[in-house]
DNA sequence: AGCCAAACGGAGAAGTTCTCCGTATCGTAC
DNA sequence: GTACGATACGGAGAACTTCTCCGTTTGGCT
């Protein structure tokens, strides 16, 4: 991991005005908003935006890393301070909803390709999929989740019913992720 | 319901041809194929592929048609020859093959917005969800399914599974299904 | 002050969706 | 079998997108 040397303070500049303006951009218009669009509203030019963040999924990837921090550190506080069913059922609503914001943003992000993740080292899927482990592991070994149960499939099922759910109301959402809540408990039988 | 005059053959004839081609550029491409590149296969201009299909979701239902048509017939035929517990199961295995071959087509359509179907009437959700309803009924009166399981639950469920899994294996899928299928069933406790 | 690596920005290539309208064709009425 | 009008064709092209290339500018070190 080496580090280079560090960016010229205009580079920095113009980064955070892209990664400001893309915010804006995704929130309006989804995951597919227009990359020139951005660039203009950052007031930089599109070679810059490019140079900065390659492939859209990069911008995704920027884009979310602040919230998925988030998410991830709530993990640990809810795993610290409730009864690990409880942690794990709080934690995958906040995470449904982190999927569904921006139109689906998030939720996009899980399913996209993946193999070998952004430059600026911040492995989205990495950190989802480790925080839900932390969440998961305790509700497994209390039996409060099916012994079988493995993080990415928490992970791919909510990120599933964020996308089938993106055009549809939050109460729809809530609705599955309270069908698929029950099915990652423990059963009686299993 | 009025039906103007027959179709001109050339007109019908060309129907086909982009329908074909549009056939094999979804299967290689997805759902997201060049419809551009559609018609320069078929052999028409672009004008006519959009004369006939004036949206891509239009092209989508109409590939999807027969594909739905054979899905909504095998409800039927699984309500009928099978227990309800196993028809229902073995429906959704089969909506779930059909939502994702074509790189996710069958997904995508269901998620698309869906307000005012297409023209030529068929209308892929509500044949859908008719079907999903067909095998539902039985196993939630049996007991085999819970008591408050709508059809767009688990259509929006597996629909789910298919787009958060278009690029990982088919044995996510099915893994995933799994999980689901056990949420569907009634509970003990329920 | 001077230098140069780093960064900028915008023109433009290539691709997309979708429209418009002059032209060709089909099917019918004679 | 031919003339005619509704129907349908097709491709040029407008407006957009993504992404690249390269001449020009500028920040920061010596």
């Amino acid at each position: 991991m080496r580090m280079g040397r560090a960016p010229r303070s205009d580079a920095r500049r113009n980064r955070d005005r892209v990664l400001a303006a893309a915010r804006e951009a995704f929130a309006e218009e989804g995951p597919g908003a227009s990359l020139n669009e951005i660039a203009r509203r950052a007031g930089v030019g599109p070679g810059t935006l490019y140079r900065h963040f390659p492939a859209r999924r990069d911008l995704h990837a920027a884009v979310l890393a602040e919230r998925v921090e988030r998410l991830c550190a709530l993990a640990d506080e809810l795993a610290a301070s409730r009864p690990a069913g409880e942690a794990l059922d709080a934690w995958l609503r906040a995470f449904l909803d982190h999927a569904r914001t921006d139109h689906g943003l998030g939720g996009a992000m899980m399913a996209e390709p993946g193999d070998g993740e952004p430059d600026l080292g911040f492995d989205c899927h990495a950190a989802i999929r480790g925080a839900a482990e932390r969440v998961l592991a305790p509700a497994r070994d209390e039996g409060a989740a099916r012994a079988d149960l493995a993080a990415d499939d928490v992970v791919q099922l909510v990120a599933g019913i964020a996308l089938s759910t993106v055009r549809a109301g939050p109460e729809r959402a809530e609705r599955l992720l309270d069908l698929v809540a029950d099915a990652l408990r423990a059963r009686p039988g299993g």
